[in-house]
DNA sequence: TCGCGCGATTAGACAAAGTCCAGATTGGAC
DNA sequence: GTCCAATCTGGACTTTGTCTAATCGCGCGA
């Protein structure tokens, strides 16, 4: 799959994204990358020629983009949110140390003996991280 | 096991942490509960009656139980760390809409097919945290 | 072409969680 | 009682994220 700029219109209209100038520009950091990248990086990433894209637009297209199901959450650090373009089902590895976060496949990942879901509530999602750091 | 002030100290002295006024409070406001607490909440635990420890002491005290093992961090809010008093393996469920956490016994869940670490890595924990909400 | 309407973008004020520091407090050893 | 090192504290500061009111800009109809 090639994350040209250009592919990337198809993409958002895909999921009823109206694509705009900052959301092609935003989707293009993450897809191209193909990378775990926090809001912050984000705004980099998107700026690094000339200031395009302002903060509120890229924290407002973030959770439009995560509400309309185009990216996923990740939760692994107390200080930032990180923007997953992978959203089939997978697990995480993230290096305490030094922030780095990739991804494990789920297909051969397998968690049995889950307890029943409280009455009424229905699950969002699974979230396995394996946490490691650097041999002491 | 019953968590009385009293028996704080020794527990604290057992992580070989020493036990002041302060930080008896702290680990009492958890292991009393044995809830998962913010640290805002364990804030307003400590100073319901009076005011008696300032927010540096609750974070400074906080992060120095995490390190000396005698609470783990849990992190599925994008907002805030929640301190847990079970440092025994389990694992979390997660409402998202009331941000209510729970425990999941570990023993009868079952996580098998990871993949081996990176070279000269270690794991520091596995998070298994299973999201829900209420049924829409 | 002109201008209208509305969704999108923006700067910057604001909020909340957490960190940091220099000075004050405490309590045990002597 | 004095001293000292460990601990605690208020408050300034930083960072991440939110909010708002004003502006922008594009498609469309006259
Ligand atoms: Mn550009
Ligand atoms: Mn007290
Ligand atoms: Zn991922
Ligand atoms: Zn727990």
């Amino acid at each position: 799959m090639n994350y040209t700029r250009d592919n990337m219109a198809g993409l958002l209209r895909g999921h009823e994204i109206n694509p705009t100038h900052q959301r092609i520009e935003i989707a293009h950091a993450l897809f191209s990358r193909q990378e775990h990248l926090s809001a912050d990086q984000v705004m980099a990433a998107v700026n690094t020629r000339h200031s395009e894209t302002s903060k509120a637009t890229v924290y407002n297209t973030l959770k439009l983009f995560l509400e309309k199901g185009l990216v996923r959450e990740v939760i692994v650090d107390p200080s930032k949110v990180f923007y997953d373009p992978n959203t089939t089902p997978h697990h995480h590895l993230y290096e305490v140390d030094s922030g780095k976060l990739s991804d494990i496949d789920a297909g051969s990942v397998q968690i049995s003996g889950l307890p029943p879901l409280p009455d009424g509530m229905v699950t969002e999602g699974i979230d396995l991280i394996v946490r490691v750091r650097r041999q002491p």
